[in-house]
DNA sequence: GTGAAAGCGCTAACAC
DNA sequence: GTGTTAGCGCTTTCAC
């Protein structure tokens, strides 16, 4: 392995003159800084990290906080999209990202308290936000630089975030269902410990409300990000003697669970009907039929939580603390009403 | 930040004695074991990473990187099968995990050298395999721990490879295809500089030729890992005066691709032209028709590569330089002829 | 402009 | 069993 010291004896200097060669120092003769430049070419010279690092208290490196446990969100191909934003942004600034994964609630904490603590990393994007979340409180006690892809819940009012408007999002979906002629209108949610099935459900409670339609709790159902679930979902729903007319359904693959199902048990979509869901993965418009689905810019999201991250490290000034991306609904045939239906 | 020396001091023993109750050493009295242990659990330490690692000359850490152009691969629904099996392998060995994706060819050796010459990671594993990869190469050449993912060609032969054995999965797709009574079977490949494309197709036409069958060039078409790159090939095999009654795809999301375009042009699968592809995402399963694909094993193809990885860092022998993982044909009915074909 | 020296936080001989 | 010392590879005052 050559070091900074072999490259100063072979050019003949001191191994502070090749540290400031590569700092590019400003007040290092053009000769020198040549000479050693081209030496360390012909030796192969590259710093190692770790000793730089260890003076500089600085590592160039990001954690991603997978949420727990982690198989739902890798099943869900709106991983990869919110991975590649954040990867594109933070090559591009010269971070490097560590992906960590915890299996209990006692390891999630220990496991950023060894990155954190342990100067590990200069900052982490934690994924998946809970009510209540402990992890957030380790990091906001701690001040040390993150930012959330979702939101925080009140209590962590100053934490840094990088949400879309789950609310008016929910309210969008469900009012375009309305506009359909819909009035008997399902839900289908995740997680209810998540910020997101939360806001969700409210801007579709808000839209039954603003509409003078009546939500019904048995027409509420809660689940995980998967595609089993939707079919529970389904098979409960479908089972009841008052059936909702329209579902909104909060995750892509979710929906697909409840298409399936009901393409199994020979309903058809949207004349039975109909979906709305979100995340817009390339599995939406792949369905059959097409599925409607909230498009939340993934890939933003994701570079957008990286750019705010690196900014707050380099200690540039930033003026909001929550960003919202913008969300669009897109509207396929799952949802389109031939024939309106009535109740 | 609190240190050893702090913990030293508040204990009233040497840093050296510290740094042995950290590391487990034996002979340390159980008495002053315990007191550190609950003074550094008083104080909150950690011990910092970076410095660990400049002295041990290990990171415990392994890169990952990704091949160019990473946007292929995110999309592709089977990565994140793969990087669940890398992170849970790793993540239980105690080993962090750094995602890295190069931007253009010089840059990809200039991350890895980085990483490599930098000692910044302890091993890397390589996503998918090109034919001459100058990657290999270099990391061949510093005898730098290194597992690959797929199948390094002839002039590698003592590169690490965990594989499927792709030749025989193509021919098991092929023969499954003639086995329904098809006669005319065309391969739609991906990009050609990639071994997994150039094993596919050898076991492709080694069916066929065992079949007495002929291959044509036009019924076989390459493209990327890419949907519309499927679309474009169902357009030209369509458009062909011959046509094929069934195809063998690369991979799914290319099969979905052609499959969609087919249902566009108001084609029916299998009726029309069945379809095998490969990877066995979840979207074949859920695709309409159902797409028969071959099951690859891409967790344990991940968890396998990890696994094997930290065995050549922890220099436990290894017995065999290439590891095969099983692939299964799942048959679903874009291939099972109800009527089959003659030419 | 460049060198000498100290130190980042930790480990590992070598003493005793 | 535990302390002392040197040093991992680098940066950064402080001299000159």
């Amino acid at each position: 392995m050559v070091t900074i010291k072999d490259i100063a004896k072979a050019a003949g200097v001191s191994p502070s003159t090749v540290s400031r060669v590569v700092s590019n120092h400003p007040r290092i003769s053009k000769e020198t800084s040549d000479k050693v430049k081209r030496i360390m070419e012909e030796m192969g010279y590259h710093p190692n990290v770790m000793a730089k690092s260890l003076v500089s208290k600085t590592t160039r490196t990001l954690a991603i906080l997978l949420p727990r446990p982690a198989e739902e969100m890798f099943q869900d191909f709106f991983f990869g999209e919110l991975l590649r934003g954040i990867l594109t942004q933070s090559t591009r600034a010269g971070y490097d990202m560590l992906l960590t994964a915890a299996t209990s609630e006692q390891d999630e904490i220990d496991t950023v308290a060894r990155l954190v603590l342990g100067r590990r990393v200069d900052g982490v994007i934690l994924l998946s936000s809970r009510v209540n979340d402990p992890l957030i409180d380790y990091l906001n006690e701690r001040d040390f630089p993150s930012v959330l892809i979702g939101r925080a819940d009140s209590s962590h009012e100053n934490m840094l975030c990088v949400d879309n408007d789950n609310v008016q999002a929910a309210f969008d979906a469900t009012r375009h269902l309305i506009s359909q002629g819909h009035e008997r209108i399902g839900f289908v949610s995740g997680p209810p410990n998540l910020t997101l099935s939360h806001d969700r459900m409210q801007g579709y409670l808000k839209a039954l409300e603003e509409a003078g339609l009546k939500a019904r709790s048995e027409w509420i159902v809660e689940g995980e990000f998967l595609q089993e679930s939707g079919y529970r979902a389904m098979s409960f729903i479908m089972s009841l003697p008052e059936r909702p007319t329209a579902l909104v359904v909060i995750d892509d693959v979710v929906a697909f669970g409840v298409l399936r199902g009901l393409t199994e048990l020979g309903y058809k979509v949207p004349k039975d009907l109909s979906i709305v869901s979100f995340n817009n993965i390339t599995l939406s418009e792949l369905a059959s039929p097409p599925i409607s689905s909230v498009d939340i810019g993934t890939y933003q999201l994701g570079y957008t939580a990286s750019q705010l991250l690196l900014r707050i490290i380099q200690e540039e000034p930033v003026h909001q603390r929550r960003i919202v991306i913008p969300h669009k609904l897109v509207v396929r045939d799952s949802s389109i009403s031939i024939a309106p239906k009535r109740s």
